[in-house]
DNA sequence: ATCTATTATTTAGCGTACTAAACATTAGTG
DNA sequence: CACTAATGTTTAGTACGCTAAATAATAGAT
């Protein structure tokens, strides 16, 4: 099948290059893990219509609304410019509302329409099925978050000085 | 740690509702880890010439080529369709070369040109200015791939059964 | 040898995700 | 009360990333 990795040196010469392997990246596995996460959330966030990135926006919608574009930005993460469509799609499907703010038109304000509300019932089933599906246990769970959590304030810093 | 609960009553009613937090999601910390992570790569893979994906093809190929699509696609966890235009670009760019295997036409053999090899040299100087840039304390490092390693197997377990 | 099933790659279509630049509104200054 | 600077949103253009379907070649069984 794949002849597996026992003639590694094919190309490599191993002796200096560690730091330039794969698997020595921690970017890589974060990235890998994020895409992983991200393919056992769609057919759980399938029946409620929804995509991952959509998922979160109505995450932070359900906690916190009116927010402006710029707030949901903030908070993923993500650029407004990357935001807009994936509002529009929600909006499209009838379970958000945009419009300017009537004080400050510079803004538009995003709100969960009663429609989106009551997906909020269903979505509760979703962190419940995953954690079933994958099974995990939740101190080691705990450790990865607070670990992460620290990472990204690290990864903040870095990229706010650059 | 709820933190910051001042004004969050604006929507939730909080007595139910914390598992669908956004703080509460691990794939959450991940996603946005994943993409601080891109980010701070951007400019240091930009003088090479390489987005963050194609990067880590590189890595791949630098390691073991020449190397079929599905090999590369399996190490990266990417798709043969997200591949396929990712390669033709680094083609395009004249870091690769791709070429119908004589024995199995079955399969295209990915291997890095010259010029492509070359580009190896420069690279090395990436994890060492990304470490700089974010100035990580190893052991911590260390832990956090292990926990990521254990944490990226049981999702691929999760994957492979679903 | 031909038919079928399998494997490998590519194409088509949708949805993020970014940067840079355009656009619109507001706020501050003379 | 124009003018400029700042703030907020959208558009344009490039590059992932997925699924599903189309294409191509091989391997196995009649």
């Amino acid at each position: 099948m794949t002849g597996t990795v026992a003639d590694e040196a094919r190309q490599v010469p191993a002796e200096e290059a560690g730091f330039l392997r794969l698997d020595q990246h921690v970017c890589f596995a974060l990235y890998t893990a994020s895409g992983l996460m991200t393919r056992i959330y769609r057919p759980l966030l399938e029946p409620l219509g929804l995509t991952y990135p959509q998922y979160l926006a109505m995450l932070a919608l359900w906690e916190r609304s009116p927010s402006t574009v710029s707030e949901v930005s903030e908070r993923l993460g993500l650029e407004p410019a990357t935001l807009t469509p994936l509002l529009k799609r929600l909006e499209q499907a009838g379970l958000i509302t945009r419009r300017r703010d009537e004080t400050d038109e510079r803004r538009v304000l995003i709100e969960p329409t009663d429609e989106g509300r009551a997906l909020r019932e269903k979505a509760k089933a979703v962190p419940r099925d995953l954690s079933c599906a994958i099974g995990t246990d939740q101190a080691e769970l705990a450790e990865l978050r607070r670990l992460l959590g620290d990472f990204i304030d690290r990864l903040k810093g870095a990229t706010s000085r650059e």
